[in-house]
DNA sequence: CACGAAAGACAGACCGGTCGGTCTGTTACG
DNA sequence: CGTAACAGACCGACCGGTCTGTCTTTCGTG
């Protein structure tokens, strides 16, 4: 792993835990163990070290999310597999989210200091959510779902639910909570279906 | 209001917008127009004054969530009227709370880097939880719920719901997203009505 | 009531430490 | 020999906290 690459994931692991104005550039030197000019000989400046955080964490968080969606074929069975990867995978993986979703950190706390940084995590909240209704409309459409469910309304019950699952578990770390959480959600799904 | 009533004010809209470490005391000073001089005569520290703006979020949570929940007497009645308050009264109240849920952005922040701050906050979720079940289960004895529906596994949709949308509200400030998030769950608890 | 001392309330200079960022210097590699 | 990769001294700005000074209010005493 390049210098570089090793900053963008230390930085990804320090920013899931204490945020990014949270995080000092001696904490990431110290973690990646080099200097000022090995960092400013890769990066512009801090800001824009988080960019390629962002994108590193998105990388990982489709990764850990959508695994063995494709060979899945009904949507609510996706939906139902989105949630036990985000349960199983996804939050639980102390090797590189330490604090918990980086996204729901980061949001957070820079949401009202730096709205321009806020915002690129926001796309991908938005993104999962039209995601949720797109695959609920289709599971109406292939008559799995019952037609007379409100799909915008599970929606919002499925991405806040995971959303404060998310935070829940960022502050207790009980995979147990978590589960009860995610397990309630697909519960939930499965109570819906025709 | 005397100084310190008015640091505490202050500091709470200026924590709930930036939290507290990301709060300076020059910011505080600011707000409050006084001096270091004037802080420290009432305050031993920064988190000194920490509790007492914890305090007064926790009564304000109170007053705008617990209101008229004594003039009704059906337990699920209760946690609608919880839902609408925690919709109406609380989230949009950016008079006290300018950057949403003061209790979110604190505990996401603190908990990695003042755990025994971030530790304070967990009590009230623990209670406003707590709470939660505890009126599910009496909704069950009155039989206002059906007796087979699984109250711990509702309290986490219920609970995650609501710090989700919480979440979602202090990123977009969107009223409109708000109602849609704590609809969705008025409309879910109704659903549990025998 | 008069008066002076003590105490409370506040202003702001000042402190050591840390922040992100720059700049120079050294090393190693193409 | 030039250039990329890194180390670390250095910079001004800002951090929370201390300290001194000033002004006001309170209060015991004659």
């Amino acid at each position: 792993m390049s210098l570089k690459e090793k900053i963008i994931h230390d930085s990804l692991r320090l920013f899931s835990l204490k945020g990014f104005l949270g995080t000092s550039l001696q904490d990431i030197l110290a973690a990646a163990n080099t200097s000022k000019g090995g960092f400013y000989n890769h990066f512009k400046s801090k800001e824009d070290l988080f960019y390629f955080v962002l994108d590193e964490a998105r990388r990982i968080w489709r990764t850990k999310n959508l695994a063995g969606l494709d060979e899945i074929d009904d949507p609510v069975g996706k939906i139902i597999k989105l949630l036990q990867n985000f349960r199983d995978q996804y939050l639980k993986d102390s090797e590189d989210f330490p604090g918990g979703c980086v996204f729901i950190t980061l949001s957070v706390e820079l949401n009202d200091q730096r709205p321009h940084l806020s915002q690129e995590i926001t796309k991908g909240f938005v993104g999962l959510k039209n995601m949720l209704h797109r695959l609920l409309e289709l599971g109406k459409e292939t008559g799995e779902l019952n037609n007379s469910i409100d799909s915008g309304m599970v929606t919002e019950i499925l991405f806040a639910g995971m959303l404060g699952a998310s935070v829940i578990f960022g502050i207790d770390k009980s995979a147990e909570s978590l589960e009860q959480s995610i397990n309630a959600l697909i519960s939930y799904v499965e109570s819906l279906k025709e």
